[in-house]
DNA sequence: GCAACTCTGTTGAGTACTCAACCATTCCTT
DNA sequence: AAGGAATGGTTGAGTACTCAACAGAGTTGC
């Protein structure tokens, strides 16, 4: 027997879906637009600028930004081509892999940030208060 | 200069992303497990479930859908293929195109939606709250 | 009636994601 | 110490997305 949702619930849910949507393409395609790298980048780049030294294993990394293993390694991978992340392994357990984020990455994230925040800003305004 | 977050609103914001990605992947994972169909596609059909004779323009429902006229053109030749809506022009204005969903696409969407409506139950009180 | 413009929808190339299969290393059990 | 399971991470194939370029149909203004 399924539980339908309600009119209000749907109308409810519907309209966070769009928000949702709205939301999150507005805030990828800033980043698209100005820094040239998607929403899953940033993330990845932020959560590093904040680690000590600048380094993450790959799996805390992982579940730091709520992405997959899979997903993580071919993100760091990119990343790693454009030289804003430096990966090496760790010593005292050769499986493990140590994700830094480069001073040229740093750099990067620098300029990147200021544009980003103020579409969050903008966006938490214009488009989450509807819901 | 740019007006950074506060740190409540930084831990509001984190939150929000979290809450909304486990929510996301949630929804994807159910969808692309139990019908075999990403979240959009399953929009799509639920549209024009709603429609009269289950048919709409192109360009509404990509409206409809908060879809790009690009994404949704792709998402409709995959779902034409699968069968479950079929395409012709507008009598009227050459230029334009109508979806209807067939008779089979109602079918797997009537198979698909307890479950997603399910998904989506558990959603709200378990990843939405916690925001 | 024709040239420029607009509007609708499609296409293709490039990119990021998912899922499953896969190594390599470490841990566990006996 | 050895075999097997578990862990950490990577890889490749397949799929959906984005963006820009396009084609065809309609519209407008002269």
């Amino acid at each position: 027997m399924t539980r339908w949702l309600t009119q209000d619930e749907q109308r409810a849910w519907r309209a966070f879906l769009t928000a949702r949507t709205l939301l999150d393409s507005a805030l990828d395609a800033q980043l698209q637009r100005d820094a040239d790298m998607p929403h899953g980048y940033y993330e990845v780049l932020v959560r590093l600028s904040e680690a000590p030294a600048r380094t993450l294993r790959m799996s805390e990394l992982a579940t730091a930004t709520q992405s997959s293993r899979s997903r993580l390694s071919h993100a760091v991978a990119k990343l790693e081509q454009r030289g804003w992340v430096a990966r090496r392994t760790l010593e005292t357990d050769k499986r493990g892999q140590l994700a830094t984020l480069t001073e040229q990455g740093a750099e990067v994230l620098r300029a990147a940030a200021p544009g980003h925040v103020e579409a969050v800003r903008r966006s938490l305004f214009d488009a989450l208060t509807p819901t």
